[in-house]
DNA sequence: GTCTATACTGCGATAGAC
DNA sequence: GTCTATCGCAGTATAGAC
């Protein structure tokens, strides 16, 4: 039987309106021109069939190249996978580190400002989003050790802000962790269905889950701790 | 260079206490013995590396038998995909629309209930969910769009209650397709990160969030539509 | 830096003995 | 129903011309 008879191929990830986010945008600090190219189609690719359905044939085709074209710029496969999730963990935590979080007046404001901004991130690039939290396996044990620490400090932004907020008072007296859980949660399961065509913004969307989180520390909430 | 440098190989992932999860009891009523041995291995395989990434040889071998046993009970790799898929929704399907949640006495404790027994669900097969989650694209055309269709069955299922609440008054006026999309991502995405030797069980977490969808709903919340 | 051509490997699936 | 052996092919990566 075929190798390959499967719903969708990489040509029709790339043709897919679903899977347009703004990921071209990402690579400027880093890459430039064609390698930038081939990470935006391997990020198509990934996201819509995934890092091992994905051929490099697939990845140097998505920008009009030869299949040996990919290997002058990324030594290997993995490599491309590596540099999409090292830029997008690193690109998300520095828009939840923005003067803007920096300079809220209190703890609400400051939870609020780092929810929006962290689902709005995600919505804006959610294709990206998704390689970045469903193809880590494919990475190898260096490479994946070096994604974990940047996501430690994303979860750690979280965590103060929770905790900040429990410890001045502003917050009920939550599970600290487990309402970060379910705030990450609301951030990054969207990445599994957004389009930046659908009903809402990443800013609306983002304005959305800040409502949602700030309920979840809310005093007088019926989810306070045991 | 190697085709496979991976960080795991699907026979650490059969050895990894992570991924223990309670599929070995969803196949009781389709399969039985070795048939049912090979489902659950291949979940283990398939939630830790990924169903591209996993070898028929590490399905059979999860049983310790040889490569050429499985197509003996499945006529494909693809077909194995397809089960693990349409059982475990099929499940999930049911356990939300049991005799309980019929029972509940108003649109507050219905809710409740289908929340609560939704996320105990997830959590208890968290490795059935994450193939039932992420691996969908790897399915044919039309096996896919048969988990669809049991896709949108429950979703019907949370998309009614919180309707039914607001029509009768118990929940605020929320924007009901908003509501659901995040009540359904706290659900879903525990399966990316949940263990059974954490701190919770699948039925604390499920009453936890329970708590969280009946705040997105409350009266008085900061979450109605605009 | 891009191409064509290809070496090498590993996987899905099958054949045929027991 | 399980085994061993193997076929055929797809996919990563490289060689070498331009």
């Amino acid at each position: 039987m075929a190798r390959r008879q499967t719903r969708f191929s990489a040509q029709d990830m790339v043709d897919d309106p679903r899977l347009k986010d703004e990921s071209p945008s990402l690579w400027g600090d880093d890459y430039g021109g064609v390698a930038a190219g081939l990470l935006s189609s391997a990020v198509t690719c990934f996201a819509g069939i995934g890092f091992n359905a994905t051929t490099t044939r697939d990845i140097s085709a998505g920008v009009g190249l030869s299949p040996a074209a990919m290997y002058v710029h990324f030594a290997s496969k993995e490599l491309v996978l590596f540099e999409i999730a090292r830029i997008g963990h690193e690109r998300a935590l520095a828009f939840i580190e923005s003067p803007e979080v920096e300079q809220a007046a209190d703890s609400t404001a400051r939870l609020r400002t780092i929810v929006a901004r962290f689902v709005a991130w995600h919505a804006r690039h959610h294709a990206c989003g998704r390689v970045c939290q469903y193809e880590l396996s494919a990475l190898s044990a260096e490479h994946y050790e070096a994604v974990t620490e940047l996501r430690r400090a994303i979860n750690g932004v979280f965590r103060d802000a929770v905790r900040r907020g429990v410890q001045d008072g502003s917050f009920a007296d939550v599970d600290v962790d487990r309402v970060v859980r379910g705030m990450l949660s609301l951030g990054i399961d969207l990445v599994r269905w957004y389009r930046l065509d659908g009903p809402d913004s990443p800013e609306q969307i983002g304005e959305f889950y800040a409502d949602l989180a700030l309920s979840m520390v809310a005093r007088g909430s019926a989810v306070t701790s045991a």
